[in-house]
DNA sequence: CTATGATCATGA
DNA sequence: TCATGATCATAG
């Protein structure tokens, strides 16, 4: 979908300075600069933001479970901004997998991993902006406070005891005070291995841990 | 299938 | 109205 890209920056000041250089520019700003096509709407291109400043930003992970920016290890989500200036959808972290049930401890987990250093890239949301004139916010670096790391474990422990016993097909998205545990498949007879309560594997539908707005949205205040 | 990137669409 | 559950695209 996206060829061109810049090439990944090599200092963490690179990177930003090249989130200044596309904070005011419009989705089809960076569209043009790259040649790519905006497309009508993201109905059938949900992650075309993701990408296109991911090509812009020069992240070099693909798709592979490694930090966007390898050399420098740090994730970039774009947070999609509505009228209100606050976070319209929740953030998509990772997948919930078995290995993680072996991953008794928060520090070890792949998602405090991913959570450690995060760019933050905001971006006009509102459906009733074309995708073409929506604008690009500035962009930072977060790292968790010893505040926001313990909310996040709490919900973590609490998600993954039951994972571990096997519950994960009956976890919903209800649960978790800040980080919850919703389905992430192309849809939902997909089919992945899991434990099942009495320790026997099943076919269970794939789920991912998500960030729920109102942990974004404090993000955002304080960000 | 899994990983990446997320937003859509409907029920409560 | 909005969060939950479902879904879309692409690469390997």
């Amino acid at each position: 979908m996206i060829d061109k890209k810049f090439t990944p920056p090599k200092t963490q000041k690179e990177l930003m300075c090249r989130c200044e250089d596309l904070a005011g520019k419009t989705l089809g700003q960076l569209a043009n600069e790259l040649q790519i096509v905006v497309p009508e709407n993201l109905k059938r291109h949900k992650g075309w933001v993701g990408m296109l400043l991911e090509s812009y930003l020069g992240a070099d992970a693909g798709n592979q479970a490694e930090p966007d920016f390898i050399g420098l290890g740090i994730e970039m989500k774009t947070m999609p901004i509505n009228a209100l200036g606050q976070p319209k959808e929740s953030t998509y972290v990772c997948t919930v997998t078995l290995e993680q049930s072996g991953e008794l401890h928060w520090k070890d987990s792949w998602i405090k991993r991913k959570l450690n250093h995060v760019l933050w890239v905001p971006i006009e949301a509102e459906p009733s902006i074309p995708l073409a004139e929506r604008f690009v916010g500035n962009a930072w670096l977060w790292r968790p406070t010893a505040e926001q790391d313990t909310m996040l474990e709490r919900d973590w422990s609490e998600l993954m005891d039951r994972v571990v016993l096997g519950e994960q097909s009956e976890i919903t998205a209800k649960e978790g005070e800040y980080l919850q545990i919703r389905p992430k498949a192309a849809n939902s007879k997909v089919l992945a291995t899991g434990i099942s309560a009495v320790g026997e594997k099943e076919k269970i539908n794939p789920k991912g841990f998500y960030l729920r707005t109102s942990f974004t949205r404090k993000l955002l205040e304080q960000g």
